[in-house]
DNA sequence: CCATCTGTATCGTACAGTGATACAGTATCG
DNA sequence: CGATACTGTATCACTGTACGATACAGATGG
């Protein structure tokens, strides 16, 4: 489990965690059913207390991407495929954040084209481990 | 001036007006030199307390995006158009947090092409905005 | 069944976000 | 000039959230 945290970062621990956890979920580095460390195992490896680590796992099962069973552990739930069409509200969420990394991008000095390499190249990598 | 803000977001105040002003200043809506309405005249706008207008004034001229002064009232720096190499970790967060939006679309049910059809969609307009 | 793993619930503390209020700088106008 | 009416600033109280301490409860294997 190669998770690591900042305890100076401006993210909360609960969501670091969580998303790193998310991301391997979503691109299949922790596959369908396979099971977790326990909440004072990942917390004894990330230096954290192991609530922590327990309000994270709860908050992906709340998401639907993991089951715990108290008591048996934690476990991978199938990354849902479905094609469903996604929310409109979840589309302009997405949009919203993209606008952001754009404005950074801009006050940073990147021009659109360096912007759009950027976003092109961290795009195909995500795709190709998501393959793999 | 047209912001908007949203008590129940989980983002703070500060950061909502924070951003949406990075936005427009970054695009070029509000050009250099331009004033800002003052503390206490956009709070009242957005329902929000002055204090908290300040503060995200004061802190868009941290970052060398506003001058302040002090009686006098907020006006629009320059937007830097340095064209210096960026620092690596500020690409690398940029990295990080488009791969933090591409987990949520494929958590979404967006599939890879779908993704980049809204990444580049996006990234058009949003140059498109900086053009005009 | 008891030991020892699991996760859960509840509480205390620390800190960040927000707002109330008093303060200080600037400009205008008589 | 000095009064006044604007600017932004500083400080403090309140509130909610993040985090950790600790006691609890379910599962499982000797």
């Amino acid at each position: 489990m190669i998770l690591t945290v900042e305890l100076q970062s401006s993210i909360s621990l609960d969501d670091q965690i969580r998303n790193q956890l998310r991301e391997m979920i979503a691109v299949g580095v922790l596959a369908e059913g396979q099971a977790l460390p326990s909440v004072r195992q990942l917390a004894s490896d990330l230096a954290v207390h192991f609530n922590t680590v327990a309000r994270a796992y709860r908050r992906l099962q709340d998401e639907g991407l993991l089951v715990i069973g108290h008591g048996r552990g934690v476990f991978v739930k199938a990354v849902p495929r479905r094609v469903r069409v996604p929310a409109r509200e979840a589309r302009e969420s997405l949009g919203g954040r993209l606008r952001q990394i754009f404005v950074d991008a801009r006050l940073i000095g990147l021009t659109p084209v360096q912007t759009r390499d950027l976003v092109l190249s961290e795009l195909e990598q995500f795709t190709r481990k998501e393959r793999s």
